[in-house]
DNA sequence: TAAAGTTAACGTTTGTTAACGTTGATAATG
DNA sequence: CATTATCAACGTTAACAAACGTTAACTTTA
């Protein structure tokens, strides 16, 4: 299993798609480009990407059209369409051809960005119980090792287990008190410095991706994001 | 903060409402049932769901109608028909009333609970705390940091409460007492001074867009404005 | 006796307090 | 009636203390 997500991006504006190419791959997505809407069904065909970028006006084959084809042969992988056309309809035609978001043009980045991850991820954080996914990271609490890119990381008991906390409770404060009672089993001054350290631990640990973040919260606790 | 996801259903067929209920509820749904269209209208006024799914052809109130009520006073809520008839004009009918997805009759539940997932997938993601546009900036309150131009500005805590509460009340004013209470849960003298200091730290941070403001409504309080 | 974890020391960040400047509404004055 | 005085509300900056971050020395554990 790859942890690189696979785009199909249908665009026929070329610098436009340039762009887009580049900013996903900068994010560490691969992506295939179609210059048609006929290109694009025969990638999907063959490489049967993570999730699909449509654009609904193109030569040969239009977006809605790809995706209707796309839907008879899988249901699941999210569709997301671009449109000049500002209108409603089109936007609901996108829906009933099965997309699942549609963006805007012009759009920034950062929105097809925050769409394709919020779409990917229903699916992405689906994996079992003894790997999980953050980020580009792998994390094995049982191995007690993170994994990036093929490159493995040890981690002690400890780090371990303050990760483990901070990632089933992902994007909510975590009172230092609650951190402490259950790790520490022991709420003074000096676990709390002990605390810090390894948070600090891990935030070198976690450097590979700059989207996760432990976040502190002065005085409650911290919050781990990415 | 995963509550229950709260559905309405507006079904007169009893027998296919209870199996419906019953699927939802399986799944983890809560499941108001209205009998009639006017019955499902008066629970979502009271009820305030999350996701609404409607039989189009009901006793006193079709679901057509009642869709185009909900919209009056519910531009984002996702409204799903159910419908017995199979033609397209029904469903073109379906989006102009302010329907999001429609499904024929019969339907399996998993098309149906598919359906609501991409539906609320998305809401999630535009009404959620996730992303928010303000402006030409990006707010993540989770990961408490601005975004303008791919440009990150980090946020500490107390500003990223204050700007959530102003993003929240856009174009409204709330009062001083109201902010000071829910942010600092204390009105008196030096917690107002510290509002100020908030107040004017947000400022800069947002000048880089000259269309957001954060005014000051003499002795009553702020509205943020863009 | 390495590796893991804790303690200690010190640097940095954050939020509050304080001091003082600016603005706007109302009242007093010529 | 226009001008000026006054005062409270708000804005801005800086100083400060507490909380947090980081590094390294020290102690414990396997």
């Amino acid at each position: 299993m790859s942890t690189k997500i696979r785009v199909l991006l249908a665009e026929d504006e070329l610098a436009l798609a340039q762009i887009i190419k580049e900013s996903l791959e900068t994010r560490n997505f691969e992506v295939i480009h179609g210059k048609n809407g006929e290109e694009a069904f025969d990638f999907f065909l063959k490489e049967n990407p993570d999730i699909i970028v449509l654009d609904v006006m193109m030569p040969l084959k239009d977006g809605f059209s790809v995706a209707k084809d796309v839907r008879k042969i899988n249901k699941n992988v999210p569709i997301i369409f671009l449109t000049a056309k500002s209108q409603t309809l089109d936007v609901v035609d996108g829906f009933a051809f099965g997309g699942n978001d549609y963006l805007k043009k012009p759009f920034s980045m950062e929105e097809l960005i925050v769409r394709m991850q919020s779409l990917l991820g229903r699916i992405e954080n689906k994996t079992n119980d003894d790997t999980i996914a953050i980020g580009n990271y792998l994390f094995y609490p049982i191995k007690q090792i993170l994994v990036h890119n093929y490159k493995i990381e040890n981690l002690t008991h400890r780090e371990t287990a303050l990760l483990q906390l901070l990632i089933e409770n992902k994007n909510e404060i975590i009172d230092r008190e609650v951190i402490l009672k259950i790790i520490w089993n022991n709420t003074d001054f000096f676990s709390g410095r002990s605390m810090d350290v390894f948070i600090t631990k891990l935030r070198k640990k976690l450097i590979l991706d700059t989207t996760i973040q432990i976040i502190n919260i002065r005085s409650k606790g911290y919050k781990l994001t990415c």
